[in-house]
DNA sequence: TTCGATGCAAAGCCTTTGCATCCTG
DNA sequence: CAGGATGCAAAGGCTTTGCATCGAA
């Protein structure tokens, strides 16, 4: 059956021996299918409707704690800021410069995400991601 | 014949009714043929010894003018700053976790690098990277 | 009861901005 | 000489840190 990502990260944490807050399960529900790849500001002004003490100090230990955990991605992406991407199955990204928006993108990019022999002799890769930048559908008309 | 980077850029300069100032120039003589991957603050410590009196204003103005010239690469792959790219040529980067280099990925990744019809239906993409992460061979050892 | 988590405020970086002055073209 | 570029300082935005207090286990 179907666990809610909140609840499978709550388990989680128990099982790390972290604490289940308020807070925490606050955020959770918030990033829980969220595909809109939030800031940390983002994610504060939103859970803050529904907590209003939270603070900005407590959304960014939550997140900084998510990210060790591996159950959140930080995004390189957006030069201004991180994003947060609850899915942190194999997938990139697509940037709009124009409104900021960042879709995700699907599909096989496999061949592109092995570096190449003489690389791999100097480098052991973790992970790659591909970044797409051009203008989404409604922006691009004004370009 | 070859033409310096930091020549081809003056002249680009010239054409497009822009000043050559002494310090454009020393920053462009020290991003020629720098695979570094510099941050603002690396480029203005280093120009700093040939010229003591340049602000990182200016450094952040020159940078900016020439990123719209389309003569270097703003890169988006160390979280906690821009780094700049002299090269414009189509190549990927890889970060090391631990020291925070960032070097160069040649190879024959460009084909690959095309949206899914799906997803560019509703994107127009005008560029792509790869960002690959890791441990480079100096580091992997410690982790 | 314990120790991690929270909230608040201050501080730290990176980056941008305003403006008087300078200097290239 | 005109207009773009520079230098300086201040301000702005994102993120981290210190610390007293709170509260989940």
């Amino acid at each position: 059956m179907n666990t809610r990502y909140a609840d499978r990260i709550v388990g989680k944490l128990r099982t790390e021996g972290l604490k289940v807050t308020p807070q925490r399960i606050a955020i959770l529900n918030f990033l829980d299918g969220n595909r809109s790849h939030p800031s940390v500001d983002e994610i504060h002004r939103e859970v803050l409707r529904a907590f209003p003490t939270i603070s900005l100090a407590t959304v960014y230990n939550t997140l900084e704690t998510l990210e060790k955990m591996g159950v959140i991605r930080a995004l390189c992406i957006d030069p201004t800021r991180k994003r947060f991407d609850p899915d942190t199955s194999l997938h990139h990204h697509a940037r709009c410069d124009r409104c900021g928006t960042i879709r995700d993108v699907w599909g096989d990019l496999g061949p592109t995400l092995r570096l190449p022999d003489d690389v791999s002799r100097e480098f052991v890769a973790e992970g790659a991601s591909v970044s797409f930048r051009g203008h989404c559908r409604e922006c691009v008309t004004y370009c």
